[in-house]
DNA sequence: TCTATATTTATAACGATTATAAAGTAGGTA
DNA sequence: TACCTACTTTATAATCGTTATAAATATAGA
């Protein structure tokens, strides 16, 4: 997992300033596993920080994602952008019902990127690896309302 | 790999009617493995088709989404979301410079579902799995614009 | 402290996707 | 085969996440 140091010193070293808001936007990403867009970081920080602008999370974001500090996890179903701070290989499993997402390790995850590696010839750079399902809150719920045996 | 006959009858199986507009895309889908667009789609089949439209493209894919017959596979980079109609477990490797997608089979697949499956709980239904990373055709023009060795 | 320059902010623009409603058609039925 | 009804398609407009722009502001080095 990173932490706020790991991300700061990733913007310095990248020759970026360290501003009150991208040191904000870079703690809320180490200290949530959620998961969250661009909009949610926004309205949980804007309480503390009510001159932040949206368009500051969104750069900072881009920024951090193109320095491969943190992940793009792309749309969980609800046509929004999610990010994850945590780079390490895991995969992403999301809910289609309820767009709750949890992290899965998995150790067969280094081999497959050794195959891919050679196999494609391509450069590899970072991966968004998600798996859709319903989550057991949301398949008890299915439950409750078809309680047929299907 | 998906047949047009496939395709149709997943439809047909769904209640749908199976209209000119349906099959032409279906068929479109089942011959090109390049990965395309709602606008590709659109732009592609237009030429023979004048009267289609977008729309019908965009509600065909969805339909066909939510029946598992094709894979999302999100935004390459583009904002765009693109299709797969291979749904064979695989992963698509895409390249962050000029969107190129190409996919790679990996015979550790079936083993990484098997344990999200146990360690999750979720009940899966797809999967949509990317590495991002510079094809073999870019990194030879980065090579040219930057000779020195880095 | 001072200054050049990166950054933030507010606003407007963009563009992919979706909603709506009228016109048209598939496909079962008589 | 002709008909009828519900499903589809189409054109248009709307939605909304994200990005562009430019003026105001603040960082970090001298």
């Amino acid at each position: 997992m990173n932490t706020v140091q790991n991300l700061i010193d990733t913007l310095k070293q990248a020759g970026m300033r360290i501003t009150p808001q991208r040191r904000t936007i870079c703690a809320y990403l180490a200290e949530h596993d959620t998961h969250p867009t661009a909009a949610m970081i926004y309205d949980d920080l804007k309480e503390d920080m009510p001159s932040l602008s949206l368009m500051t999370v969104y750069n900072t974001l881009n920024t951090l994602a193109e320095l491969g500090a943190i992940h793009v996890i792309g749309q969980a179903g609800d046509d929004t952008v999610h990010y994850d701070a945590d780079t390490d290989p895991h995969i992403n499993v999301i809910c289609i019902n309820c767009q709750k997402i949890i992290d899965v390790p998995s150790a067969h995850l280094a081999d497959i990127r050794r195959d891919i590696d050679q196999q494609s010839g391509y450069r590899l750079i970072g991966s968004r690896l998600s798996f859709y399902g319903v989550c057991p809150e949301c398949q008890a719920k299915a439950e409750q309302k078809q309680p047929s045996g299907n």
